[in-house]
Parts: structure tokens; C-alpha cells; sequence
DNA sequence: GCGTAACGTTACGTTAACGTAAAGGTAACG
DNA sequence: CGTTACCTTTACGTTAACGTAACGTTACGC
């Protein structure tokens, strides 16, 4: 259940380069464990790379993620800790929905300019016959 | 109806640096009009900057945006170039809506996080009342 | 013992999207 | 006539997210 991958086997899986994995890892997203020197990867590494990756889809920096992550793990501790985590999140929830509605309306914008296209280019195939 | 803007005016409308303005035109996002060496900025370039600043808020690339506009402008071509642009727009909105799920899905885990961590903080606040 | 495959670290290169000086033209104001 | 405000171009600096050598080290098959 809880076997460890080595970095190829991650950068097969997962689509990305042994470089960015190391990346991640130098900016504290991922700290996978050691063998010797040796990076093994626990199943909770993967998890967070999925979050990295998601992340990453969604438009947000590196940074942005490793916060996230952060809070993410943090939860456990004291009430001000919490509170603050919340209040953190909640901003990049806001952010997020935003961005998703100026998404919808780009797109909606797109299908519109689509159509008509379409319906141009039937005109002018229809006229050609 | 179709005032002109200058530099700054267009600035202080749209919240951006001269330097962008000036960058955006470099790359051929933007062609206003010249008075001497002034920039004048027409209606249609604050439709096209409109444009611009939602598609970086959507996350494209100044590149994918110029490739857009050029669409949106280039529609009344001949048939081969409609065929073509209305495939390259298919992609793009294909990419659009991945990225909107992606992002629903994204904020659906975010609300979820904080839905817990408010319960957590009140059982928290409630234990130390 | 030797090649080579997979891993490691260090460090310089690259692209995007501007920021930030540096240096200069022009038009109105006092 | 000087200065202040706004504009211009040119050009080097900066950050993010890796790419790409260059070079050293185990581990393994032969």
C-alpha cells in the first residue's frame, strides 16, 4: 500500500522531468525520503504532486501551491494557526471562483465568435457549389 | 463616440504600467494611432486591451493572446483561412474548458479543506470556552 | 575490472512579461 | 527663458520555472 517510488518511476507516472521533480523539492513542495542519497517517493509524495500538477493546470505559481500545501499539513496545530490558515484560504477560494467566472465568460465569448465563423464559412461554401 | 486616449488616460482606465501598454504594442497585440510620436489609443484598442487583460487573468500567454485577436480579426478572409481559424479556435476552447474543470474541481477540494478546518475551529473554540 | 545505466549536485542558459533607469523631445505655464 | 509635465526610445535588470550541460558516484551485468 505504501511502497516508494524512485524518480524515473515518478517522472513516468506522473509526465514530468527528474529536473522538475528536484525543482519542486529545492522550493520545499515535496521532501521525498532518502536512501544513501537516493530520492524515494511515499505515496503522500505523489499526493502532493497531484495537488502541484492541478495546481499548476489551474494557473497558479509555484509559491501560490506551496503555500497551499502548506496549510494543507498545517491544520493540526493551535486555534490562531487555524484561524489564519482559514482566513488564507478563503482569499484563494475568492481568487479561484474569480478566475473561473472571467474563464466562463471568455469562453462563452469564444463559442459566440465560433458559431458565427461556422456559419460564415457554410455561407461561403454554399455560395461556391 | 470614438474619442481617442492617450498613454496615461489608458493607463489610469485599465490599471496598467505605460511600460505594458508600450510591451503589448511590441508584440503586436496593440497598433494605436500617432499623432507626431504620441500614442492614441481608439475605441477598438480598448476593446483589444479588454481582451488582452482577460485572457491573462484566464492564465494565456501574451503569444496565445496575440494568436486570438489576430483571429478575431482575420475572420473575413477567404474560406482556407476561416476553415483554419475556426480549427485553431476549437483547440483553444477545448483547452478553455479543461482548464475550467480543472479549476472546478480545484476549488470543489479548497471548499471542502475549509469546510472542515471551520468545524475544526469551532470544536476548538467550543473546548476552550 | 569495466562499461553503462540510473542517480546525484552544481551551475549557467532561457523565455515571458514586464520593471526601471537613462537620456531626450515638446508644449504650456509663469 | 526656464521648469514642469507628459511623452518618446533604448537598453539593461528581474522573477519564475525549469532546460541543459558538466561532472562525480554507486549498482549491476559480464
Amino acid at each position: 500500500m505504501s511502497e516508494t517510488l524512485t524518480i524515473s518511476q515518478m517522472c513516468e507516472q506522473f509526465s514530468v522531468t527528474p529536473r522538475a521533480l528536484r525543482f519542486y523539492e529545492d522550493k520545499e513542495l515535496l521532501e521525498p525520503a532518502r536512501k544513501g542519497t537516493q530520492r524515494l517517493y511515499s505515496a503522500r509524495d505523489r499526493a502532493r504532486l497531484t495537488l502541484i500538477l492541478r495546481g499548476k493546470r489551474c494557473g497558479f505559481s509555484l509559491e501560490d501551491i506551496r503555500q497551499l500545501l502548506a496549510m494543507y499539513d498545517h491544520s493540526g496545530s493551535n486555534e490562531a494557526q487555524l484561524a489564519r490558515t482559514l482566513e488564507v484560504a478563503g482569499d484563494r477560494l475568492a481568487q479561484m471562483t474569480a478566475q473561473r467566472d472571467e474563464l466562463s465568460l471568455a469562453i462563452a465569448d469564444l463559442q459566440i465568435e465560433i458559431t458565427q465563423g461556422a456559419e460564415k464559412l457554410a455561407q461561403l461554401r454554399a455560395g461556391k457549389v
